[in-house]
DNA sequence: CTGCAGATTATCT
DNA sequence: GATAATCTGCAGT
């Protein structure tokens, strides 16, 4: 994987890594993804990104270059991950969503906490936390660079992914709901079923 | 499959 | 003080 191929539009980059391959090697061993659902954030001019009010400690990664893993927490007990892109400077990402597990599964489902079968394995890392967790990501990656020389978390060629991406509107925002910048590879179970935002009552 | 409630805390206003 | 780029379990269709 070259970095030039991260830094263009978040647009343009977001298709780009369906079928690409994320690696995650701890002392526990290593899980691989091949990515088959993303979201594009783009900061400046995107109600729905965490880049769209400026700059802050949480954030700072998504204004540094493209190729360095962008985590945050949410939910209170939640982590996501995204890969920055765009050039320096201009805040922009690509929220990885799901995933197929291509190697290390049983590691996966022992962090998952998933008996193994067919049925479930298609659930270890479909959704944004899900992945996550079967790769063992939380908030030390953050600011990790993807593509250095044996980088704990790498991103890598992978079989890659002839033909149209499925397109549509993004998941759970309240902001800019309506931008259809999420992508995925048609008809792959692995990819997360959609849900709309919902406010949450108060007691 | 769909829909809803509840969990739980860093982050920002 | 309110909210969140979510997940799980449970009930119903």
């Amino acid at each position: 994987m070259r970095r030039s191929l991260l830094a263009g539009p978040v647009l343009e980059v977001a298709p780009r890594l369906l079928g690409m391959v994320l690696r995650s090697t701890t002392s526990e061993g290593s899980v691989a993804v091949r990515l088959t659902e993303v979201e594009a954030y783009d900061g400046p001019t995107d109600p729905g990104s965490h880049a769209y009010r400026g700059q802050t400690a949480r954030n700072a990664v998504m204004f540094g270059p493209a190729g360095f893993l962008y985590v945050y927490f949410t939910y209170g007990m939640h982590f996501c991950m995204n890969v920055v892109a765009g050039p320096k400077g201009q805040p922009s990402a690509v929220l990885l969503r799901a995933g197929e597990v291509i190697e290390g599964i049983e590691l996966a489902r022992l962090r998952r906490n998933q008996p193994a079968s067919k049925k479930s394995d298609r659930d270890l890392a479909r959704g944004p936390a899900r992945l996550c967790v079967a790769l063992g990501i939380e908030r030390e990656g953050n600011g990790t660079d993807l593509l250095a020389k044996n980088s704990p978390i790498e991103l890598l060629d992978g079989p890659g992914f002839d033909g149209e991406p499925a397109t549509g509107p993004r998941v759970g925002l309240r902001e800019a709901a309506d931008r259809p910048w999420r992508f995925w590879i048609p008809d792959d179970p692995t990819v997360s079923p959609y849900r709309p935002h919902v406010p949450k009552k108060r007691a």
